[in-house]
DNA sequence: GATGAATGAGCCTTCATTCAT
DNA sequence: GATGAATGAAGGCTCATTCAT
């Protein structure tokens, strides 16, 4: 009995699974304006029904998977974080991690991209993927405090930081350009000159 | 001339021009999945069976719109352009033209971002496009061969310089933050700060 | 002035020409269902607009078509008709005008074989068409009076005499069978001997 | 099968019978080009969407529909069929089939006549149809050389064997003629007289 | 929990026809 | 007379979602 029921939840997270991935890769493939539940649910192996019971409706199988690769992302860019690090050091760690979750999850990265210019964006709470980042945010004040970072708007800064890598990497953008390591490495460098007091 | 206008009906620019209007419009207020051929025409005032008179079908409607736009930017951003300026101050001048374009056309501005991280981008020939900037790249070049700017792949130099200026001037990614002149005064010069070497 | 007008005459009967060909040869290819005025329009290199100086609706177009090439069709079957002629003699010289008129405009055939077999055979007047073939049917009626045709209804002969041909020249009926002269004297030959006494 | 039944929802014949009566009910009134798949799924009592479960798509229902009657009509034909019988009796046999077949299923069978005449019959594939026939084709050959049949095209033979009776049973090529039995009979003995030798 | 059948609403597009020139 | 622009209605088809099993 046991054994059984064990058996069924692993069914059903691999079928979650399943749900997840076809969602990513159609999106990625033919985009939202053609991504129906019946094509998601054929790609997933799975009935259209059944992927309402994961969600309530086809906005929040959307957004859920938009939140849980966002979460993961935060997650992995706060890798090895540690407050004690020198601004600098603490930033580039995280780019560099930023770097290797887009170079392992290129498909879920190419989502959220998409999801992010969409107006599907509009329905999310960012605070809550945003205090994930509190720790990173919180050392940039540090960094303009101690007379390290340019004394401006916040937003400013992460657009500098950050952004230039996201661009580098989207391939919808950047077709013909394949960033290495030590491009990530340039382009850190680059943002750190650019905020940089 | 005169006999050509005897002899047929004409195509109306005016409603040309609400076409076009309502797409970006509506696409901006409930995005490419919502905006129906339907739709736009009621908001445009005209039949649907109107929109295939100007356009093939809705795809060719979305990407000569954004190609359209896209030209325009272009062209803003070349604004009082000089080869003979400094390095720094041509692509000071053009982020400022950038900037400039984008208050102007908030609207149509909003509208490029979302198609360009949509799959419809993978439609358009970007080499036509990017005609419009060559002699920006060029600049660049210049600047890296007089040792004023890093010896880095374009890709990094593009992705620094204006890349930041897109994503603060875009209401979706920071719907708080409304950039002043002063504001891209100073995310220009961290720009310059990011390439120069 | 007398040339102009002449002029002006033979460019529109040129016109409507186009327009009856095009017609035929479009539900010829593509049938009624998918033969719409535009293009028909198209491939008689005319405006829709134009369709409708001649005609009043498609309806008037189709059917108009129809009654001018049963009309022709009539005509030629009797040609060299004489009242006088014995009975066999004249219907087997029918049927050689009949294969005939198929073999020289065996597109115009085609198409009134899915025009007679549509709904929209219900709105012609079949009277008017009869007419020209009551020559015939009285030569019938003379026959079975003279005892050499079978005493049975006109439908029964009818159907034995000509249709046979009407199916033999039918290419969708018959894709794999072109058939030569001698086929059709043979099947009139076999039409007399079923219907003869 | 218990279990099967429990898992899921099931094809309603009731429900597919009735798309396929509707079907030809209203190709029969008003004609292909104007039976769309709203009208038939309204008079089916169905939803349009419905109508794509059963069918990939309108040709496909109403090739599909012709083909189901016309495999109907082929086996009534051959009802009774009996090699060792004499070729007359045999061929006799078959045409009462054929009007006893379009007596009982008027409107099946003045559905299979537009259809066969409209270019919808390109679509099938007449071999598949044709197989049922073999046996009387053979007989046909047989009479041949037993010298009992005229040694002609086999065409020739068909077209004047059933052509007449399908002509004759068509309300629409013939809307003032209803065929009695004995007309039926009396059109086979006709049809035998072309044939015989 | 999981399924495929079922659906009304809506999709993109084309229709037959009319209008202004 | 002749045209291409313009249109509301309707075309075939797919949608997100629910139902019965």
């Amino acid at each position: 009995m046991f054994i059984y029921y064990r058996a069924m939840r692993v069914k059903d997270e691999i079928k979650q699974e399943a749900i997840i991935q076809a969602t990513v890769d159609l999106v990625n493939e033919i985009g939202f304006v053609s991504s129906s539940v019946a094509k998601i649910a054929k790609r997933a192996n799975v009935s259209p029904a059944t992927i309402y019971i994961y969600y309530q409706n086809k906005e929040d199988l959307l957004v859920s998977t938009y939140m849980q690769i966002k979460t993961c992302l935060g997650q992995a860019l706060m890798d090895h974080f540690d407050p004690s690090f020198p601004v600098r050091d603490a930033l580039m760690n995280a780019g560099i991690n930023l770097f290797n979750y887009i170079s392992k999850h290129a498909d879920m990265f190419y989502f959220t991209e998409q999801f992010a210019n969409s107006p599907y964006n509009d329905l999310v709470d960012k605070t809550e993927i945003e205090q994930v980042f509190q720790p990173l945010f919180d050392m940039l004040k540090r960094g303009i405090k101690e007379k390290i970072i340019k004394d401006v708007p916040v937003e400013l800064l992460h657009s500098h930081l950050y952004y230039p890598i996201f661009n580098l990497a989207n391939p919808r953008l950047n077709p013909n350009f394949k960033a290495s390591p030590k491009d990530i490495e340039l382009a850190m460098s680059m943002a750190w000159d650019a905020i940089k007091l």
